[in-house]
DNA sequence: ATTAAGACCTTAATCGATTAAGATCGGCCG
DNA sequence: CGGCCGATCTTAATCGATTAAGGTCTTAAT
């Protein structure tokens, strides 16, 4: 059976075209009679309504706004900061009616075409390493475009947070409580799936802006506080999990001396780290303090942890983006908060 | 300035339409100097690449998967099923190479042409309530389709759980435990907003369908253990939070005679269950014995659930979708598992 | 009896590409 | 020298719609 078009019902019933097509989205401008006749052997010959490609081109809209995310989209569905966002950009899609097209990003060296051939009207890129082609075919694109946290991309609108004044508070409070032996567990500095302990080369030449940032925020803070940073032990992982935070948490508290207080990137990472703890049989907050980030895992743990607003960025991205303010290059950088919890507090010797 | 397209460039250089195109599609049919000169003149000119819509019409593809939840967007992000579910999904499509674009149910009253408008190949609608017209306008696509857990659509492969013998697991788990006061809370019977004690119509009468059965394989288990069912406290919530079930805990457990156990119908019911317990300094699973749904944030805290394969769920409703498989109906019911943890044990008095 | 106003359809241009088949041309073979 | 071939472009049909502008009748007002 060939395909059913607007033309095979005009045929079917000797009118023209753009009679069916008024039938289905302007009815006042046909007769009842004709247009019911139409809606008849519309379903009679199964049509399956206007074809939104085309319609899509001749309108020139495509109805949906495109997703680009650093990880395999099983990845994202697993970060609760990326998922925090995504509730707030879906909620502002739904509101304008249009959908949310998630795409895959080229992975390994397989080829993909996704980005270019995505049918959408804008898209907001988050959290790309520097220098991810994926960058460059959306620009290629020259649709609007908001980019969240990572990379900054001089001309076009950014969302996120001031990562060195949001890390520097989850560390300036450990410091504040009277720790010195600081350890740092991180994610997400760069994509070459190391884990291990991170140099400073590494830790400054994360391909990760948001995160080198925030690593850069933990750094000054401590040596603002008088602490050496190149003795603060920064242990790197490349998973955002629970069990790669044991084991940074492991790996930190093996040192001699052992950190009392533990800085994280994420909150996940840091309920990993008090997993550690819990195996060591260290007490928290008593012999050790742990910080996580983004408050997206934390209330149930009592961790301490930087709050950010991630709904609301995501609701923010997609209003620019919608609104077509896109256009023009905006800056937009939400606060943050230290939320204390029960998993810090002053060190024991103190 | 006016719209870049192949047509720009080929006026541009005195080549034909079709030779610009094959610069970027077929570069293999052309000379290299020609590819060369059209290549600079493209971004010379702006050029963002081949339309993709157009693309999209003339090659008869969309490259995206649609996919409708029965929640609004922001709250499927909170779920944790269906977010496992989604990376299976996603994980399908990623290898692909196609999107996945995620569709606003129309809420409320306002009519949304979101499902008609769709650029996709196919669909896999999920949890929809009994007579929801968002299922009547996906079919109306007459594109593949599949439908998970609910409704069962007749025709259409459908990728689920055996709802009636995974709930009755549940609920025999107790059962056998010695449980005779039962209680139940369950979340997503109906979609009217509705919070408080389900009466046996709204227990049966229960537009999703697959919470229905579930409903059902709970009464069944215990009628077959000689329970009368009337007997059995069932309380019903509209959201699936922590905060709801914290709430149904309470109504639960502020009967006379108490319930020496809870099942529930997902675990982050059973969690806000588990909270109310605390509120009342009920020892579990001394006192009170919980049983949550899903395994989707149970493992933490100890709860004893329903293990589903979310994630192969997922990965096998993409990959019938993709196959073109979706033609013929297949019933592809996922085996589940009962994991018992900490949260049931024999009932005090026994 | 005119005629202006609607109501209801049709004409035709347009959205931006892809691709099979045909044209042109220089070179190479026998 | 005729002819065939391959490389390189062009022609033109096609994908499936939308919509401004124009035509044709009725109908009602003057």
């Amino acid at each position: 059976m060939a395909r059913v078009t607007l033309q095979t019902i005009a045929d079917r019933l000797g009118v023209s075209r753009a009679t069916v097509s008024y039938a289905f989205s302007r009815p006042d401008q046909l007769s009842d009679g004709l247009r019911q006749r139409i809606m008849e052997v519309a379903d009679e010959l199964g049509y399956a309504g206007p074809n939104p490609t085309a319609r899509s081109l001749r309108l020139g809209r495509a109805g949906a706004l495109g997703l680009l995310f650093s990880e395999t989209l099983a990845y994202a569905f697993a970060d609760p900061y990326a998922i925090g966002f995504f509730q707030g950009l879906a909620t502002a899609a739904e509101d304008a009616g249009v959908g949310l097209l998630i795409l895959p990003l080229p992975h390994g060296d397989r080829r993909s075409e996704t980005v270019r051939d995505a049918v959408v009207d804008a898209f907001c890129v988050m959290s790309l390493p520097d220098g991810h082609p994926a960058l460059a075919e959306v620009l290629a694109r020259k649709l609007p475009v908001v980019v969240v946290d990572e990379p900054y991309v001089p001309g076009h609108p950014f969302v996120g947070t001031d990562e060195p004044a949001a890390a520097a508070a989850a560390a300036r409070h450990v410091l504040e409580l009277g720790h010195r032996r600081i350890g740092v567990a991180m994610v997400g500095l760069h994509d070459d799936g190391h884990t291990g302990w991170a140099s400073r080369e590494r830790q400054e030449g994360a391909v990760f802006e948001a995160m080198r940032r925030r690593a850069g925020g933990y750094r000054q803070a401590c040596e603002e506080a008088g602490i050496d940073w190149s003795g603060v032990p920064f242990y790197e992982v490349a998973r955002n999990s629970r069990e790669a935070g044991r084991k940074a948490g492991h790996a930190l508290l093996g040192r001699d001396p052992r950190p009392t207080a533990i800085l994280t990137n994420t909150d996940v990472l840091a309920l990993g780290v008090l997993d550690a703890a819990a195996d060591l049989g260290l007490a928290v907050p008593g012999e050790l303090s742990v910080v996580g980030f983004s408050d997206s895992a934390a209330e149930e743990a009592g961790l301490t942890t930087i709050r950010q607003a991630k709904q609301e960025m995501g609701a923010a991205a997609g209003r620019l983006l919608l609104s077509g303010a896109a256009a023009e290059p905006e800056r937009l950088v939400f606060p943050h908060e230290l939320i204390v919890r029960t998993s810090t507090a002053p060190p024991a010797h103190a």
